[in-house]
DNA sequence: TTTAAAAATTGACCTCGGTCATTTTCATAA
DNA sequence: TTATGAAAATGACCGAGGTCAATTTTTAAA
């Protein structure tokens, strides 16, 4: 039997990913290039659609570590006790999500709408997010009357529509949290 | 003053909807091509980009115009009075927005998040989609401790929510209506 | 009718993501 | 050490969206 994957498969797939993190650390998400990587990488373009489905699959991967970093520290975070401190625990995330367009419009199309039988690495995150936000939520003084998952999912769906908003010329970026919280405290506090 | 707008020029565009319809119906959003529409259209490639900055221009103008129909039908009908009743309502758009991935995808890039000025058709009509909905629960049997528009918006970003998570491959089509009911049940009547 | 400027159209060309037959490298068995 | 088959890498090539300088058509003023 020879073994499934090697050594050098594993350091190309990591080249190209430090690659890739450093050129959009240079310039942004929606500049990078497949060309660039792979000729700052020193591989073929061939090597890198055998490491990685496609280039919004290498986004995907760079997105949800950076989630997952992100999500880390929120649960290191004490739990908010109000809609305001969550709102403050939420910024870096939000922070992140409306950093690019590109981003935002990634991680829509991964977040558990991709069309892959795997959880991709998004919608992993937004799994882990949602999980969370139904602890914060069965846990903190908010309503208790349905499924905090439920609950969970309604915060996920409130951050992604007051980004959404955000992004539109209409709606200024000034104003996120003061919607967010108006969303927020009319999913978590009911009749407050 | 010469006229700004020739008659050949919007004949010319209606061509390119009116061809773009036609192969959108015979195959789908999907596996549309520029290249089909002009070469069925008879006109040239660099005319088509005169006419739309993009490929997904052209796709917002025709699935905005379809969600146009759709909205004006679910305004035409009686107003929903309970849950229920207003998944059934929904249930033509919902079709719709589910019935091609790509089809979500690009509401989902032009539902106001659009990254231009002038609102394009989507976001027009995701407005009022919004408006409508706000109109049914500000005068029916549902939360009135909230601005009506909030909960408008509030329904618009679950049924998204309901819908992403129905492309997801954990999540069957089959309990897409289940899952909008738990949200709008917890979101319009509370402690219900 | 002539003519000049603006509007509309054209199609060769470019970019860039993605493919695949071929070649190279690696790991193991003989 | 050599042979052999699988894994990995290669790069020429393709498809499709999008651009733009050049050309044609329209309009309306002279």
């Amino acid at each position: 039997m020879n073994k499934p994957i090697q050594k050098r498969a594993i350091a190309t797939r990591e080249k190209l990913l430090a690659t890739a993190k450093a050129l959009i650390e240079n310039d942004s998400f929606e500049a990078l290039r497949v060309e660039d990587v792979v000729k700052t990488a020193g591989v073929a373009k061939g090597t890198f659609f055998s490491h990685f489905k496609d280039k919004d699959a290498l986004m995907a991967e760079i997105i949800g570590a950076r989630m997952a970093e992100l999500i880390t520290e929120m649960a290191e975070a004490p739990a908010p006790q109000d809609v305001d401190q969550m709102i403050k625990v939420l910024r870096p995330l939000v922070t992140f999500i409306t950093s690019e367009r590109y981003v935002f419009d990634v991680m829509i199309r991964y977040s558990g709408a991709a069309a892959i039988k795997e959880l991709g690495p998004i919608a992993e995150q937004f799994d882990a997010q949602i999980a969370l936000f139904a602890g914060w939520i069965s846990e903190g003084p908010y309503r208790h009357d349905i499924d905090p998952v439920l609950a969970g999912e309604g915060v996920s769906a409130f951050v992604i529509q007051a980004v959404a908003l955000t992004f539109c010329a209409r709606h200024g970026a000034q104003d996120l949290e003061l919607r967010l919280r108006s969303y927020l405290t009319a999913w978590l506090l009911p009749g407050s």
